[in-house]
DNA sequence: CCTTGCTTGTGAAAACGTTCACCAGCACGA
DNA sequence: TCGTGCTGGTGAACGTTTTCACAAGCAAGG
């Protein structure tokens, strides 16, 4: 086992805020069973996700809510703490600059770039906008980690190739455009077109579900 | 073959970006291989997702670029248009609405809602915020298919239960909690948390790599 | 100490998704 | 007309992920 599935680093993700809630609830031990429950999968696959790190329960208790917590958070690298560049200072940028849960998980935005003059130099909320040309430089220095790519889809490979030449190995693209980086070099899509365009064929499926295709 | 996976569908609406794309550029045909590249997936993948819905292609040439996307367009359900209601006036809802990429797609927002006073009556480009009260009432008439919950977590279930109560079937959930639904309704998250942390697990992960455990 | 009731951890089995490999079929040129 | 080169469609093989099912282990109570 030296390879975890996305899904289970998901699904540990999903445990960690249930563990929260849970915890916020007073409640010192749960079992898998009910951590399952309440994130709408089963307990063998809670307990098989956990067992890819370790033995975290016992046997007849459960596990100790805020030492699994703790465990989940180290297994995501969240102890320490991620600084973060956007690139793209448009609606989703600022919208992501806006939302302070961030921080709270370990993820620090240290620099804002973007492309348009006159962006260039605005205050949004307490960063400035640099203009994307200072952008390498300020990589290659070692001043981020992770790259958050949240410009039109047409320049999101740009970016991408400027960010792992200067060193940047992790990468969250929003352009709703495929990324080729090296193989070194980790990139998470969000895409909300993505799902609508999924969600869009779930309710049109529904109404005209398909029929088997007559053997050719 | 009655169920299509999700990942097929995905792939479908990159596969129709492509061919947008590649229709731009003047192509008339197209193989799976070039196709499959440019997406970076193999051939077999291109092949095998839409042969789940029928032949397209032609032996020796591929596939017809303007014939395909308009396939895969109606295979996507994005003839039609859909209606979509957003529930929470907040960054994401703002920047959601902002983005006018969606009605191209066949998306397009009649309604936009929020729960706080202060919000309600506000102008968000060509819309007005309703107060939230409102919303079973027209979810229930019928003026929507889709609804877009950018509330906190902490209202998101709440909003699913009114939401489905009034016969919405559809919901794209951009709050980080797994919302319980009935099984006729259809959910798609999106979560940049989440993605933020599989990140910082691959990031983390890379430089200190698990150990095999030890036999228990 | 021993029994009872509950829960974990995990091999094995099942389900699912992807890739392989090859036949069928088309265009083109000789 | 026939051969050549290329490409789609698809059953079968393969690999991965999920689920099953049960032995191992802990707490509590008598």
């Amino acid at each position: 086992m030296s390879h975890i599935s996305e899904s289970t680093v998901r699904r540990l993700s999903h445990y960690y805020r249930v563990l929260e809630e849970v915890g916020a609830e007073g409640k010192r031990m749960i079992s898998s069973h009910l951590l399952a429950e309440r994130e709408g999968v089963t307990s063998a696959q809670v307990r098989k996700d956990l067992s890819y790190f370790g033995s975290f329960g016992r046997r007849g208790l459960g596990y100790n809510v805020a030492h699994l917590r703790a465990e989940i958070r180290t297994i995501l690298g969240l102890e320490r703490r991620w600084k973060v560049a956007v690139v793209g200072a448009g609606h989703i940028g600022s919208a992501l600059l806006a939302y302070r849960g961030f921080l709270e998980q370990g993820f620090e935005v240290v620099a804002v770039f973007d492309r348009d003059p006159r962006r260039v130099g605005l205050s949004l909320g307490t960063h400035v906008v640099h203009d994307v040309a200072e952008m390498p430089a300020i990589a290659a220095s070692g001043a981020f980690e992770i790259g958050v790519i949240t410009t039109p889809a047409a320049a999101a490979q740009d970016i991408a190739d400027a960010l792992t030449a200067a060193g940047i190995r992790g990468i969250l693209n929003f352009a709703p455009r495929k990324l080729f980086v090296p193989k070194n070099v980790t990139v998470r899509n969000v895409d909300m077109t993505l799902e609508f365009e999924s969600l869009s064929f779930a309710l049109a499926e529904e109404r005209s579900p398909r029929k088997r295709r007559a053997r050719g």
